[in-house]
DNA sequence: TTGTAAGCGTTATCAA
DNA sequence: TTGATAACGCTTACAA
């Protein structure tokens, strides 16, 4: 009737060789101190000689929880700027025995749709999202599946879940500050993808920061990107093709400002000679690229860390994480990417 | 007796609502055509109305797959290398509707015997092992678990395990061969972690490279590295307080040779002027870095792709796959960290 | 302290 | 074409 895995022992081979019940052999992996000290070892014994581990299909069946955590991550693999939030996150997981599920999302329904069911199919304990939004496809939204959701590095479209984050706005005032505090007047914002939450909060510091130094809405253009290195490159076409060029750029994300600067530099560009760039993240690629990128830091690895931290304990008290939002510090790391505008300007 | 899950439909709460059986619920969403038009519509409509998505544990148990994929990384999160490699084996697996689970390993032995029991646990249907050798904790192999298994950059330590990679060696004697074309008579090799697969088979191809341009074994050194940046910095130091230093490095990574350059470059030393550098891999760090560097490009999203389709395609069969090697081309890039020696040299 | 047996939610066999 | 039911392998309430 049913295809059966071929050698692998079952908790009642285990029993008949150590001579006991099924029951008791389960309670020797997992409440092993309710048992009698020889019948402990005869059973853990034969665990050990037959090679048992326990079928994780029929444990999660019974118990309810599989010990797995699904990280929502958007597009194209992991992003330099993830990877160290995975690592943050693995180390976290890890300790407390959870396994990390990969869940990439691409814009595409296919992709959503997988990360949704894998959550309604209770495959998971629990979810971190570091997409800024709650996967939603065909108006079922895992927020509606009440599994346990953090969120990490933005406030998500749903109530009541806790996110860790670093505050983009006042770090992102903090980039046009460096700029305006060098005496830049004319200045480029690179965006991200429109309605990001982080570009959402990035642009507002921007802003805020702008009209604080008294600089003239005209003074200042604002170039739709796309948190990607090409975004960068179309940035960089467009200030070239400028009659008047600004002198600072302020870029969403790392990617995007070593993109600008790859270009313009192609051009002939000086940098920080001609033209300063922000950028924002603190990936590696920031502290190699040429000129280095002066850019802000965020905690990417006590980002993960901290999210899956709050996640797996609140699974550990089987209840939802408390609402609530931490913010880490964020840092402006200045390198050679910028310098006083040119005298000319 | 059980804690349920509070409001999840099941699969007879859909039979109810449909007035059908729940074998017949079950087959509308496994064997749609083997249904009744007007049944099927029925257990769908109830199914779509409910939000019903099967438990995966209890088909799981049943059916004895889970369509999950563990991914084998060896440490730190996943270093820049596998970052594409991940993001080829996830287009291939979610294609087929899989799922990837990540299993780091550091070293140490909580990591590899969470994997090991990941594997003997049944949690899952295949495994991509990157680390060039099979996961082994108190005697136990993944290999031993009967689990269809596909090997990433690395022939593996396990008979009949088909892999996808590189030809190292050759790649490798290209790289020396590039720096003694460029008249480079006297090499450094900063070598991988000792034993490992990668590393053994580029020393090899250095080596027979070294030998059929005749140059002595005097004029060549060894350092041993880590494939770390840091391995990298500590070659670049040992270089900096040589008495008669080699002209050409060759690296047995990228990162490594980003490491040295950026030591040699602090005290002074010019690349490619001075001395010339080759890395190995083609991360993206390597085209951004100053000077950019001259290395081998692995074609890292069809390594990660190849192999996921391999398992994917023996997982359909429900077989292992093939024993086979596949071999995908390495090409030499060269960029800006290679020029011929100084003329004093 | 240990054993018996019910039940987790599916799917597949068999009978109708 | 559909329904009743056993079975997947485990944990746990209850009885001994």
């Amino acid at each position: 009737m049913q295809r059966r895995t071929e050698h692998l022992p079952r908790i009642r081979d285990v029993a008949k060789a150590a001579g006991v019940s099924t029951a008791t052999v389960s309670r020797a992996l997992t409440v092993p101190d309710k048992l009698r000290h020889d019948t402990k070892a005869r059973v853990l014994d034969a665990v050990r000689r037959l090679g048992y581990t326990p079928n994780a299909a029929a444990r999660n069946l019974r118990v309810g929880t599989s010990k797995m955590v699904l990280v929502v991550i958007p597009g194209r693999g992991a992003p330099p700027f993830f990877s160290e939030v995975l690592h943050g996150i693995d180390t976290e997981l890890s300790a407390d025995g959870y396994t990390m599920i990969m869940g990439t999302l691409d814009g595409s329904p296919e992709k959503a749709r997988r990360v949704v069911d894998l959550v309604f199919a209770r495959h998971l304990d629990g979810v971190l999202v570091t997409s800024g939004h709650v996967p939603t496809i065909d108006g079922r939204s895992i927020a509606d599946a009440s599994v346990p959701l953090v969120s990490i590095c933005a406030e998500i479209d749903a109530p009541g879940v806790p996110a860790v984050l670093v505050d983009d706005e006042a770090c992102a005032v903090a980039q046009a500050d460096h700029l305006i505090g060098l005496g830049h007047r004319r200045l480029m914002y690179v965006a991200g993808p429109k309605g990001n939450y982080n570009e959402v909060a990035r642009y507002r510091g921007f802003l805020a920061a702008i009209a604080r130094a008294g600089l003239a809405r005209k003074d200042v253009c604002r170039h739709q990107g796309d948190y990607l290195f090409a975004g960068g490159v179309a940035a960089g076409r467009r200030f070239l093709a400028m009659r008047e060029q600004p002198t600072g750029i302020v870029c969403c994300n790392d990617e995007m400002a070593i993109g600008f600067m790859k270009t313009v530099a192609q051009a002939g560009v000086r940098i920080p000679a001609d033209v300063s760039v922000v950028g924002f993240d603190g990936i590696e690629l920031a502290d190699f690229c040429e000129p280095t990128l002066t850019t802000i830091r965020q905690p990417r690895f006590d980002l993960g860390a901290t999210a899956a931290r709050l996640l797996v304990d609140a699974l550990g008290r089987r209840g939802a994480p408390a609402p609530q939002r931490i913010v880490l510090a964020g840092e402006l790391i200045v390198r050679d990417s910028t310098a006083p505008p040119p005298k000319s300007a």
